[in-house]
DNA sequence: AGGTAAGCCTACTGGCGAGTAGGTAAGGCG
DNA sequence: CGCCTTACCTACTCGCCAGTAGGCTTACCT
């Protein structure tokens, strides 16, 4: 035996400042996500990064500030996977149903990551809540001004600016919730679930109880 | 001067325990709807319900038993208010717009229930996310059932018991959601933000883009 | 009136966890 | 090969808050 665990209790290997940030941010998302903010303790977070406590406190500032960071990293990830599966040249429903499928898919990879986001951020009073919530202003607009756009295509006679928001605030409900229940219900593809919800809001009930469903134009995407 | 300030800071009138209960209840529900669980405190409650800590012991167990109690006590007055509204005969469309009248005008007048319900009781990992939970879960089974009922009236393949109780998921997040943001906007009566909610669900974008919406059948409900 | 029980209080403890002080090793560079 | 900077640690302090011990007071009942 020559006590060679990769686990040292002792001292952790000396590695370049970037590389440790990195480590400390996936551990406190990590936590973050399984406890929420205040029942995470910085102890854990260390813990889990393998390094410690003042550690976290030399790179990282307070909780909050830690907390704030992850937030950001977090949503920025997920804006981004979004953005990339859209193309603005597209019809609207196809936008729709590539921002959808683009949300799910990352939802369905990154876990950890979407219950920092959801579940934590919004419910604690802090900066955080501010955050996240800007975040969240960022996604509902940008759907917001697809409503409106789509319905310039059209004989509309307007959709006004707050009816456009909060149609999209809906949405964008619709999209969080459905996500929560799929990750208690994960048998199901990201891609069907994401048909689900294209048919609900493109289609409505009235149209699924009737029958008619909604089908990708192309045969280009179906399931993860 | 007589000092009659009718604040007294030293002893509290004595009262009957049922009623002192229903007062650290309210006092419970605004507090916890204002800072959330953890950053609440039994000695701001208790200072809000103008009686000591103690008390709050003596009458309504630990803090988390408190709080399971607000959580069971609001989603049954939400449950009860919603069931009130809605009646078994009438056609799908007509008992889902029922449904979101009764739920927006609940959220309208219960703010701090709602807070409570939805925010808080979600994001804690103890055992309230399990009692809330299961309100939702209730809810959302509801939902369900009178989407697989709908498409019974109709021609329609079937409506798979996951798919259904995942499209509830959605159109609960999407009241969810839209209720949030209601609370951020609060131009709106509780009907037109109803109103949004069952076009977008019942009609789907497809529609609105179109130009097409629904109204409720009959001239007996149009807002707060 | 006097007893008694229910309602109420002040004033503590005990533990947990955020944040820090001050010291040790390891890689780089002359 | 020694020096210094950077990475890293152990071992504390300190405040906050859930929960409690023990005593006072007011209403009702006989």
């Amino acid at each position: 035996m020559h006590a060679e665990q990769p686990v040292r209790p002792g001292r952790a290997k000396r590695l370049p400042r970037a590389v440790r940030e990195r480590q400390i941010m996936d551990a406190a998302v990590d936590v973050f996500s399984r406890l929420g903010f205040h029942a995470a303790s910085m102890d854990e977070i260390s813990e889990v990064a393998g390094i410690s406590k003042p550690m976290l406190y030399a790179y990282l500032g307070s909780k909050e500030e830690l907390f704030a960071t992850c937030i950001r990293r977090e949503a920025t990830r997920m804006m981004e996977a979004i953005a990339n599966g859209v193309e603005a040249e597209e019809p609207p429903d196809v936008q729709l149903w590539s921002g959808l499928r683009a949300f799910f898919g990352f939802v369905g990879e990154n876990r950890a990551s979407w219950q920092v986001l959801h579940r934590q951020a919004s419910s604690q009073g802090g900066p955080f809540a501010e955050e996240l919530a800007d975040m969240r202003g960022r996604a509902i607009s940008l759907v917001a001004a697809l409503l409106v756009h789509s319905s310039d295509f059209t004989n509309v006679p307007r959709a006004g600016d707050k009816e456009a928001e909060s149609l999209a605030a809906a949405l964008v409900g619709a999209g969080e919730s459905l996500a929560d229940w799929w990750l208690d219900n994960p048998r199901e593809p990201a891609g069907v679930v994401a048909a689900r919800l294209m048919n609900l809001v493109w289609m409505g009930f009235g149209d699924l109880v009737a029958g008619n469903v909604w089908h990708p134009p192309s045969r280009r995407a179906t399931a993860e």
